[in-house]
Formats: structure tokens, C-alpha cells, sequence
DNA sequence: AACAAAAAAAAA
């Protein structure tokens, strides 16, 4: 069994026993249960059929025998030279697969099996294959997805592999399975390891990839196997494992409010929702899920860090993962944890807990750029000389953001939802995502903003998350009673909980799952705000209102629901006022003008502006401004949308405390540019007004609904008629459809269910356990699963024409930053209008070659400047883009 | 055609 190399090093026949890091990953599993005690306890309590010793044996039993498959002489021979050293085995025909394959094929191979079943007793007998593959299947898929069943079934294993290889089992089984286990036998059985499977699959990943990392030397001598263990392997596992920034310190014990956010000043204290988590969210134990209801700014997030710490601090989690909608909104929500995370967690000098920004486009994220692998606070080498202060600010370990996959490790996270979804996808190594979530408390914000399919996963995740014994906290704006319901009914499913009927009381409201028990909350408003509604039909009547806030000296907002919309409006305001102080801002920009707008943006918009600043300026948007923008207008007009976005944008209208509002427009008021609210619309309902943003809203009963709401109620105060206000617009009982909007109607609820059904069927099921059966046996397919859905869609990244050549949009440099500045996304066949001439292509790849990227994944447009200064029309023969910094993309 | 939004490299 020396014979066989595991790992090897390029260019040289320097090698690493395969027997020893089989006995490398397996140490490295221990150190990892060693180090997280709450883990550890968890995995027991999720197999409680199995005596914790059992276990614990059996987990690091298939933790040595992961590369059983490298035994075999495919890939063995992958390094000839190494074969000829060692002296290994001749094989003249070899089974040709992956060694993850071949590894389970070789366990359950009838040679092979004689060397392990007498340690495997069971009260029945022999166990079934069926109870353990799921453990098999968790330990022989630690490449990122379950093994596969051999169509070849002859191993072709020489005679001397398969005895070397039955040697070592005997060794391993003696060492690691000494006594009769004690499984469970009878109908339960095959359930006994299903929810530990997932677990077990996302540590013998870190442990893999941890021992193949550079913690381990080498080893080419033959030695006993217990002295490998005890000398080297397990004194290298404990130092890889307190190094890799998956351990953190304790929980801070019995802080008060403002020492676990020290960000928010002494002078405020708790709100309701926030004294309501510090009271109430570590009362019980086992998986718990709560929903907060309110409105953006009540302080939502604060409540959420707050219960998630309660958690934490009870011993039942390591730590918790913030899970936002788009990229922009968790950079700011990073900005913001990294001031005050490691509040929550006890002063050590050992460990700093690191905290992780997981996102697609993290990579140009500077904050989070220096926070990889800075040592602060840890060896007070280079923190005495700069003076900065060692305990604050953001760290993150070095081993855990080399790779996206690893980001759900991290004790303390930021990113995208969909990071977290991956989880739940049958996506590569999709168990380490799983792992790192399991143990820590999810928080999804702003769970009102997802479509049905996307929705439909977060479902899944909390069965998972629930199954696991895991705890997530959920935060919306109002969220539609029948979403809520379903999330909670998801919840309930992994928990084994009854499922409650969730309520439509007004918001705040603070809902709570624990120990099957179920409780709504409804707690005191914090921040109120009354706005007036209007309804106008007439888009001249609304410039006209536009034009005299400008005249007043104040400030508004239109909000358009098309970008060419929001153009075309941009210009008619253009006529009547000083073309600079109309804005325009939508997605159809380059990164860095949209970055550019968006400041732009704030500092007129923003807390910190002043009358001056805002005197005067209309800004022209469409939906990007729901994104967690922190503006206040004077005066908002917006076209009809559904009930819930109506809402949201009305909450920008004279928000933030001013003293002074244009004469006409004290106290806010929104207009909602909609067609008539009339009781019997008629065929084309909504075509004048709304053009071709009625493609956008396509469920026409609820824009009308929303209108004739909105006629009847003429001012509305939030948060507390949110409720009423949304569950009244999707709500056909007491509205019916009219009949020439039903066809819309059931084409929209089609649509809908059929997105959810795909959700439901890409996503995996938990009761199966890991393995094949649990994607529903499309693992291994090239199917897509994603984790929106959408119209294709292609990033274009902008060429400007030079003098000398091509350069990036956003500047002179070729870096990863100045490309993801350049670009601009776009539906596909917008991109494939750009079709360049082959003269061009090759003139293109020249450049994309030059990129850090290679252009991968990106379409390359170039632009040349026109006689008019600032516009730039695509260079590309026969085409009619045009680009300018003010104005974005026009398809022309 | 008509919004905005995310994803994209392993552990030899
Ligand atoms: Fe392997
Ligand atoms: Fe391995």
C-alpha cells in the first residue's frame, strides 16, 4: 500500500503517499470538529438514531477512504514516472474514469468489500448499501458533486492493487472502526444518515482541499500508519485549521445593546423591533426562523445582528450570512459590518473572526481587497508602526477568499442572496456553500424584492436551513400574506413544525417560529409618513407639476417604468428647464457613469444635501432608484407600477427631516401617472398612458387593482396601510378581474407557476440526503440552473477609438477594474445587433487579449466620438448606438 | 421589443 502516490508535484517526481493523505484529510476532519463544538454537536444531533461515538468513527472512517479511487490504475498512471519509482503496479487495460467514480465503484467492488464488512456489523445483519451511500456518496463526491455509477462494471483492478488496497482498509478499519457499531436497523435506517450527509459532504471538501494545501509536507517514506497520525498528520491538521479563518472567537456574552453595535450613538436607544430581538430571539433553542416586517431604515438589519448574536451566544450557531439582492447593496452593507462586526464576538488575541464580501463582482471591491489576509491584531507586527487601531476594521483570512466557493466559510458575511441559493442548486462543491450557511444564522434582506422562481428557492433554502437545525431571520417590506406563507411553510417542512397560517396584520410586525410554537408580534410604528395620492392621466399635467417644483426651488423625481420612457421624458423636461438640471439614471449605463450619476444622485437627493443643492433639480429614473438609494424629494411622480413598488417609491417622497419645502409642496405628495381607475376597463386599458411599461408590469389586474385603490384612498400612511393597501391589490375576491384584463391575469399567474415549479425542480430536496436522487438525477447534466430567471441577457464592456488604438471606457488602464467600469448590460439580441465586420473582430481580439479577462464572457463594442462633444456612436459599420455619459445607451 | 437584478477555475 506504499506504492501508491496521492498527490504530486509538477515538473518533479516528488509525491505524496496516497495512504497518508487519505490519513491527512481525515486528522483535518477531526481538527475541524475539534475546533467548532457547536458544529460537531450538530452533526449528532442530526443522526440521533446513532450513538455520537458511532458517528464520529464512521464520519472519519469515509473521511480516510475519499481517494480509494486514486488506488486504481487510471489514475495512477496519470504520472508514469512516479508509477516507475515507487515500483507500482503494471496495467495494460484500465477502467477509465474519474477517481471520485471509481472510488465508490472500488468500496461496493465484491473483492473490496470482504475487507470492510465485518467492522460494519449492524443489529440486522450486514448494513444495506442503502443506508450508507449516503455517507459513500458525501465522501466520494468530494469533487463537488455525488459520484456516478460505473456503466463499465469491470474494475480491471491488477491483483496486487486490490490486496494493497484491502491491507489498508484492514489497517483503517481496525484504527478507526475498533468495537461492533450499533446501527439502526428496520424501516428508519435508510433515513439514519440522509440530514448528516450534507454536512458531511461540504467538511470533507475543506478537509480535501485544506490538506492539499501547503500545511502538509510531502511524505514519500513508508512508516507505520498510527505514526503518520499521531506525528505528523494530526499536528499539521490542528495548525491548517486554526489558520484557515473558519474558527472564531466566543460569542461576546451578555453585552448590551450598545456594546454589540457600538456604530449607533448613545443617544438612541433600542427601537421596538430591536428591543423585541434582544428580548425575545434567545429564548428558545432548535431551529427558529423569524420574519420582520417594516419599512426601510426602521432599523430592520441592526434587529436582525441582534438576534442573530442571541443565537450565537445560546451556543447554536458560529456565526451569520447576510444575503441581499443586488451586488451595490451589499457593498454598502459591508461598509457598514465592517465597522462594528467584531462587536459581537469576544476580545481575542488569538483569533480575529473574519468577515467576507461574496459577490460576482467582489474582486474590485478595494475595502474588501485589503482586508484579505491582514494579520491585525493577530502577530502586532506592522499594526504598532502605522498606529492604526488593531482591534477595528475588517479582516478577512486569506484561505477563505481565494475562491468564491469558500466565501459561505467565513464567520461573519455579506453578498448576494443568490451566493446563498447556490446551496440549494445541484452546482459544483454547492455543499461548502451549504455547510457555511448551516452553521451560521442566514439573514435574507429585503425578501419582498424576488420573483417567483427566485422566491421559490429562498423556500428551499429555509427547508434546508431548518433541516440542518440551522436558524434564518427574514426582512421585508411588506411582504404579500401568501409569500409569507410559503416561506414559512418551507421553514416548517425542514423543522418538522406544524405549519402555521401566517397573518396580514399591519406592519411593523415581528413573526417567530420556534419549538413548532408559532407567534406574530405587531409592534409600535418608529417612523410614519403620510403621503398624499393623486392620480393624473395626463403626462402633460405631470410635466406641468415638474416644471413648478422647479419654479417653487425645490426638488422631485419622475419615475418612469421604461428606460425609453424616462428618455423621451428626460427630454420634454430638457425643453422647459435648464438642461442641466434634469437628471437622467437607469441600468443602461456603463458602470462607471452609473457609479458617477449615483453619487451625483446623493449629494443632491441624500441626507447631507441642503436646500441649495437641491433647488431646482428633477431627475428623471426608472426602477434602479427602488435599490436602497437613500433619497428624499420634495415631490414624486411615478407611473402606475404594482401596489407594493407604488408604495416603496412613495416612501422617497420628503422622507428625511427638512425644514424647508417649496411653497405648494409642503408635506408629501405623490402623483401616479395611471390610466382611468374606471370599474369596467375596456380592451387596451393602460396603452395610452403606460405604452409599452405595461410589458414590464404584465399582471394588468394588479396595476388596476393598485389604481383603483389608490383613486378610493387619496392619502395613505405607512407603514401601517402598507398591508391593507397590498393584500387589497392582489386580492381577486374583493376586487374581481375585469374581463378584458383576465387574459392578463392568467397568463401572469401561468407564468408564475410555471416559474415556480422549475424552482421547485431544480432545486434539491433535503429529505434525500446527498446524493444523486436529491437533484432529481440531474446532477450530472449540462442543464442550467440559475438562480434568477430572465431574458438572456449579455454584458457589453465599451471601447473607446483612439488616436493610437482601442482603450477602455472608463479610462487609461487595462486592470479588472477599469473593464467591470466599462461595461453595460444589455438583452441578447441588443448585443447581437452589434455584430462586428471580421476586420473588426480581429482588431477586438487583439485588445480583449490585453485584458486581464481575455474578454471571456463579455462582448466588445467600440465607440468613436461624433462631431457633437460627449456623444460617441458605435464604430461598428452598419449599426446606429449611440452612447454619452449623460444620457447612457440609445439603440438608435 | 418592452425593468432591474446575478452568475461565470480546482484541490492531480
Ligand atoms: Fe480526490
Ligand atoms: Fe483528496
Amino acid at each position: 500500500m506504499y506504492h501508491y502516490w496521492g498527490k504530486a508535484a509538477k515538473g518533479s517526481t516528488a509525491h505524496h503517499l496516497l495512504v497518508y493523505h487519505c490519513l491527512d484529510v481525515a486528522a483535518t476532519l477531526r481538527a475541524l470538529l475539534d475546533a467548532d463544538k457547536r458544529l460537531h454537536q450538530r452533526l449528532h444531533a442530526l443522526a440521533p438514531a446513532v450513538a455520537p461515538a458511532d458517528l464520529d468513527a464512521l464520519l472519519l472512517y469515509f473521511a480516510v477512504l475519499h481517494d480509494l479511487g486514486k488506488f486504481a490504475p487510471a489514475f495512477q498512471q496519470q504520472r508514469q514516472d512516479i508509477v516507475d519509482k515507487l515500483d507500482g503496479p503494471p496495467a495494460k487495460r484500465i477502467c477509465n474514469a474519474h477517481h471520485s467514480h471509481l472510488g465508490k465503484a472500488i468500496f461496493f467492488d465484491e473483492d473490496i468489500v470482504v475487507a470492510w464488512q465485518p467492522s460494519l456489523l449492524c443489529r440486522d445483519g450486514w448494513p444495506h448499501k442503502d443506508i450508507l451511500a449516503p455517507l459513500t456518496d458525501a465522501a466520494f463526491g468530494h469533487h463537488g458533486k455525488p459520484p456516478q455509477d460505473l456503466s463499465d462494471s469491470n474494475l480491471r483492478l491488477p491483483p496486487s492493487t486490490a490486496a494493497a488496497i484491502r491491507q489498508f482498509m484492514g489497517e483503517v478499519c481496525s484504527r478507526f472502526l475498533p468495537g461492533p457499531l450499533t446501527l439502526p436497523g428496520g424501516d428508519a435506517a435508510n433515513q439514519a444518515f440522509r440530514p448528516v450527509s450534507w454536512f458531511f459532504a461540504g467538511l470533507l471538501v475543506v478537509a480535501d482541499w485544506l490538506a492539499s494545501g501547503q500545511g502538509f509536507a510531502y511524505c514519500e517514506t513508508p512508516m507505520d500508519l498510527a505514526v503518520y497520525w499521531n506525528e505528523r498528520a494530526l499536528p499539521q491538521a490542528r495548525a491548517t485549521v486554526a489558520d484557515c479563518g473558519m474558527v472564531s472567537p466566543l460569542p461576546r456574552q451578555g453585552g448590551g445593546f450598545h456594546e454589540l453595535l457600538p456604530h449607533i450613538e448613545q443617544k438612541y436607544g433600542p427601537t421596538p423591533l430591536q428591543a423585541y430581538a434582544l428580548e425575545v430571539a434567545g429564548r428558545d433553542s432548535g431551529p427558529r426562523l423569524f420574519i420582520f416586517e417594516d419599512v426601510t431604515g426602521a432599523g430592520k438589519t441592526e434587529a436582525a445582528l441582534l438576534a442573530a448574536h442571541a443565537v450565537m451566544a445560546g451556543g447554536e450557531a458560529h456565526g451569520f450570512y447576510i444575503g441581499l439582492p443586488t451586488m451595490a447593496t451589499a457593498n454598502g452593507m459591508y461598509a457598514r459590518m465592517a465597522a462594528s462586526y467584531r462587536a459581537l464576538f469576544m476580545d481575542a488575541d488569538t483569533v480575529v473572526p473574519s468577515l467576507m464580501l461574496a459577490h460576482g463582482a467582489r474582486g474590485i471591491q478595494d475595502a474588501f481587497l485589503h482586508s484579505i489576509g491582514l494579520e491585525r491584531g493577530r502577530d502586532g507586527e506592522s499594526d504598532a508602526a502605522d498606529g492604526e487601531q488593531p482591534d477595528s476594521g475588517a479582516f478577512c483570512a486569506a484561505w477563505l477568499a481565494d475562491n468564491r466557493k469558500k466565501s459561505l466559510l467565513a464567520p461573519c458575511g455579506v453578498g448576494t442572496l443568490d451566493q446563498a441559493l447556490l446551496a440549494v442548486l445541484p452546482a459544483k462543491h454547492q455543499c461548502l456553500r451549504l455547510l457555511g450557511l448551516g452553521r451560521n444564522v442566514l439573514i435574507a434582506d429585503e425578501v419582498h424584492a424576488y420573483d417567483p422562481y427566485t422566491t421559490r428557492l429562498l423556500e428551499t433554502l429555509l427547508t434546508f436551513q431548518a433541516g440542518l437545525g440551522g436558524c434564518a431571520i427574514l426582512l421585508s417590506a411588506t411582504l404579500p400574506r401568501r409569500i409569507k406563507q410559503g416561506l414559512a411553510a418551507a421553514f416548517c417542512r425542514g423543522a418538522g413544525y406544524p405549519v402555521p397560517a401566517v397573518s396580514a396584520d399591519p406592519l411593523p410586525l415581528a413573526t417567530r417560529l420556534a419549538n413548532g410554537v408559532f407567534t406574530e408580534t405587531p409592534l409600535a410604528q418608529t417612523r410614519t409618513l403620510s403621503v398624499a395620492v393623486t392620480l393624473c392621466h395626463d403626462p402633460a399635467e405631470a410635466l406641468d407639476r415638474l416644471v413648478a417644483v422647479h419654479t417653487a426651488g425645490g426638488c422631485a423625481i419622475l419615475l418612469c417604468n421604461t428606460v425609453d420612457r424616462a428618455m423621451a421624458a428626460r427630454n420634454l423636461l430638457a425643453e422647459r428647464l435648464p438642461p442641466a438640471d434634469v437628471l437622467l439614471f437607469h441600468a443602461r449605463f456603463a458602470l462607471c457613469d452609473r457609479l458617477a450619476i449615483e453619487e451625483r444622485v446623493l449629494a443632491i437627493f441624500g441626507k447631507g444635501s441642503t436646500t441649495e443643492i437641491r433647488r431646482g433639480k428633477i431627475l428623471v429614473a426608472t426602477q434602479v432608484i427602488e435599490q436602497s438609494l437613500d433619497v428624499d424629494a420634495d415631490f414624486l411622480v411615478t407611473e402606475l407600477a404594482p401596489m407594493e413598488l407604488v408604495l416603496q417609491r412613495a416612501g422617497r417622497c420628503q422622507r428625511h427631516n427638512r425644514k424647508w419645502r417649496p411653497a405648494g409642496f409642503v408635506g408629501p405628495a405623490v402623483l401616479v401617472l395611471s390610466p382611468p381607475a374606471v370599474d369596467e376597463p375596456g380592451p387596451g386599458w393602460g396603452e395610452a398612458e403606460l405604452g409599452k411599461g405595461l410589458f414590464v408590469y404584465p399582471g394588468h389586474d394588479v396595476l388596476w387593482r393598485t389604481a383603483q385603490l389608490l383613486a378610493r384612498w387619496e392619502r395613505v400612511e405607512l407603514p401601517r396601510d402598507a398591508r391593507e393597501l397590498v393584500e387589497g391589490a392582489y386580492d381577486a375576491d374583493a376586487l374581481p378581474t375585469p374581463a378584458a384584463l383576465q387574459s392578463a391575469e392568467d397568463k401572469q399567474t401561468g407564468k408564475a407557476s410555471a416559474e415556480k415549479s422549475l424552482a421547485l425542480f431544480n432545486g434539491l430536496e433535503f429529505s434525500q440526503g446527498y446524493g444523486t436522487d436529491a437533484a432529481a438525477g440531474h446532477w450530472h447534466d449540462d442543464r442550467e440552473t440559475p438562480t434568477r430567471l430572465g431574458e438572456e441577457r449579455v454584458t457589453l464592456r465599451l471601447v473607446r477609438v483612439v488616436d493610437d488604438g482601442l482603450a477602455l471606457w472608463a479610462g487609461e488602464g487595462l486592470d479588472a477594474a477599469t473593464c467591470a467600469r466599462s461595461e453595460v448590460s444589455v438583452p441578447k439580441h441588443r448585443g447581437d445587433a452589434l455584430a462586428a465586420t471580421d476586420a473588426w473582430q480581429e482588431r477586438l481580439d487583439a485588445f480583449a487579449a490585453t485584458l486581464p479577462d481575455k474578454g471571456r464572457w463579455v462582448r466588445l463594442v467600440p465607440f468613436v466620438e461624433t462631431e457633437t462633444a460627449g456623444v460617441w456612436h458605435c464604430a461598428l459599420p452598419g449599426t446606429t448606438a449611440v452612447y454619452s455619459r449623460e444620457g447612457g445607451l440609445n439603440y438608435g
